[in-house]
DNA sequence: GCCGTTTTCGGCCCGACTGTTTTCAGTCG
């Protein structure tokens, strides 16, 4: 059982439970739990074996044996005998907003609603107004929002949300005197996807920065609109919020709406221990009452005892912890990056020359990038045969004669095949600067299938990065069935780098992966997978990825100088 | 149900909004 299986049992757990009336310290416990298991950076099946359960944030003694019991028997006693309680569906109403357990519970056992279709009906033909506590408008709001969960998109890739958002700051700057203007929420965090944009900043005149906000040309809708903050919907049908905050609280609130949740919860626990009350304002001293203001978020922190916690970290897991023994790492910067190294050109499917690649990298400051164009199995992508290959490491020596300040590493994307034999023969790929190794194609394998095939090429000698290694796309495409702590193993033995790829419908390595994969010592590269010059900007996505996956410069070989970076494929 | 810089028992994050109420329950982020 996966452990996004296991959290969606206990995610149940926590709706029934609440729906039953049960105390609501249990229930967020269970919800604890949920969180923690999401960002489990290994396997539970793994963490049980080693005995290591109760070391997870949130999972005591009863949760521990529910987790084993649902990983040996694929059942849990405990879950069916709640589910049999409550008629079948009754969770589906919880999703829409403004609906919670009390409204939801009412509705089934008055109404007898067990569907979001149900629901529709009831309200349109005036059944649901009446319910004590449950007017004319409450039962609109209710349409409105269950008709908008149905039509809405899901959560957006954080590619397509922060160009989004940089738009909107930009348009905001022009046409107000806002300061201090910043993304706050998931989208500070770097989360892959995000739910809705959150901004802030800072005004004399915030009423003056709302009102031209609500009147950006992108703005479609006007949801709210108030004297410090506003909710707008853009033509893009994404909503953004803006809150403008005075200069000298904009610390304790920026904090407070980068979130995540629970990071939140167990920073005020803490502080609660510490005899302070946390908010957006500020923090009040409970002996005297006296709140202090923080305009800056690192005093914030400090005031906790605790180090500066980078954003990609608040997960609400063990950096809290951290930060107190002073143990936050530096996190790896964009100004560490020298290099790119998977890069496609005209020669497959790219759009650009290998100098314009090149010239565009100079630009971004690297030293260097790596051609790596796909292999002739790839015959979509107008992969290159032996000869075309040869022809192009030809051209590459002749550039590295001619350009300045940009060295060209050969290279190739060569197919892992279905059997996990390679494209190439190993007389050529010892030939090349770099060579990196990709599924693409037999991805519905069984695990065991796919994981042998990844391994053997990463036995190769001459494989030095597989490329996104799950071959998920988000939204769109499951990751293949694959042992990754397995994987990780095998790359950390034989020093095969794996990439975290940094197109923004990929970001494969995910945060969690990379955190797994970095405790184990697995080498890990930044890799745009470019497509034309312009894609070599992805770099940001990866970076944040590998932030999130608690990367430092040291971790991440594109790193390294061309000289080291050379010298270190060749091992 | 979890957990400990007072605690192995007795606490458990904080504030705001909305709608339906006569003082607040329910929901959200």
């Amino acid at each position: 059982m996966k452990n996004s299986e296991v959290a969606q049992v206990f995610q149940d757990i926590a709706d029934l439970l609440e729906l039953k009336g049960e105390t609501l310290f249990k229930v967020r416990a269970y919800q604890k739990a949920v969180r923690s298991i999401e960002h489990l950076p290994v396997e539970l099946a793994q963490l049980t074996k080693e005995g290591k359960l109760r070391e997870v944030p949130g999972i005591g003694d009863a949760i521990e044996k529910k987790i084993v019991e649902l990983l040996t028997t694929g059942r849990l006693k405990y879950y069916e005998d709640l589910r049999s309680e409550f008629p079948e569906g009754i969770i589906s109403l919880l999703q829409v907003p403004g609906i919670g357990p009390k409204t939801a519970m009412r509705l089934s056992t008055e109404l007898g609603i067990k569907s979001l279709e149900d629901l529709e009906a009831a309200i349109v033909d005036g059944r649901v107004v009446g319910l004590s506590r449950l007017g004319e408008k409450t039962a609109e709001n209710i349409l409105r929002h269950l008709r908008s969960v149905r039509t809405k998109e899901q959560r957006i890739p954080i590619g397509t949300a922060l160009p989004l958002a940089e738009d909107i700051m930009m348009s905001l700057q022009q046409h107000s005197q806002i300061r201090n203007l910043t993304p706050a929420g998931s989208l500070r965090r770097f989360n892959e996807t995000i739910g809705d944009i959150d901004l802030m900043g800072t005004a004399d005149d915030g009423e003056a920065v709302i009102a031209a906000f609500t009147r950006l040309p992108q703005v479609k809708e006007v949801l709210a609109k108030g004297g410090t903050k506003a909710s707008v919907v853009t033509h893009r049908d994404l909503q953004v919020d803006l809150r403008v905050v005075e200069h000298d609280a904009f610390g304790s609130l920026l904090q407070y709406f980068t979130g995540s949740k629970q990071h939140n919860i167990v920073l005020r626990e803490r502080g609660q221990r510490q005899g302070l009350k946390l908010s957006e304002y500020g923090i009040t001293d409970l002996q005297n009452g006296r709140l202090e203001k923080f305009a800056a978020e690192e005093d914030f922190y400090h005031r906790l005892g605790l180090q500066f916690i980078p954003p990609e970290l608040r997960e609400g897991q063990h950096e809290i912890e951290r930060a107190a023994e002073n143990s936050i790492p530096e996190l790896l910067g964009i100004s560490d990056i020298k290099g790119d190294l998977h890069i496609h050109t005209e020669w497959s499917d790219g759009r650009d020359s290998i100098e314009a690649m090149a010239t565009g990298a100079r630009n971004l400051g690297y030293q260097y990038i790596a051609v790596t164009d796909h292999s002739r199995g790839l015959g979509i992508a107008h992969g290159l045969n032996e000869e075309r290959l040869r022809e192009q490491m030809l051209e590459i020596g002749r550039l590295n004669e001619r350009l300045e300040g940009i060295h060209i590493l050969t290279g190739t994307e060569v197919d892992i095949r279905a059997d996990g034999s390679l494209d190439f023969a190993d007389e050529l790929l010892r030939e090349l600067d770099v060579v990196i190794a990709a599924v693409h194609s037999s991805m519905g394998q069984d695990q065991d299938r796919m994981t042998q095939r990844v391994l053997r090429a990463i036995e190769n000698p001459h494989v030095d990065m597989i490329a996104h290694p799950t071959c998920r796309l988000l939204g769109q495409r499951e990751p293949v069935a694959l042992d990754s702590e397995t994987v990780f193993r095998a790359a950390a033995q034989t020093g095969t780098a794996l990439e975290i790829n940094a197109m923004p419908d990929r970001l494969d390595l995910r945060d969690i992966h990379i955190f797994r994969a970095r405790e184990l010592g697995v080498k890990l590269a930044l890799g745009t997978d470019a497509h034309s010059t312009e894609h070599l900007l992805y770099m940001r996505f990866g970076m944040g990825m590998a932030r999130r996956g608690w990367c430092e410069a040291k971790h991440i070989l594109n790193t390294l100088s061309v000289e080291e970076v050379l010298a270190s494929l060749a091992q």
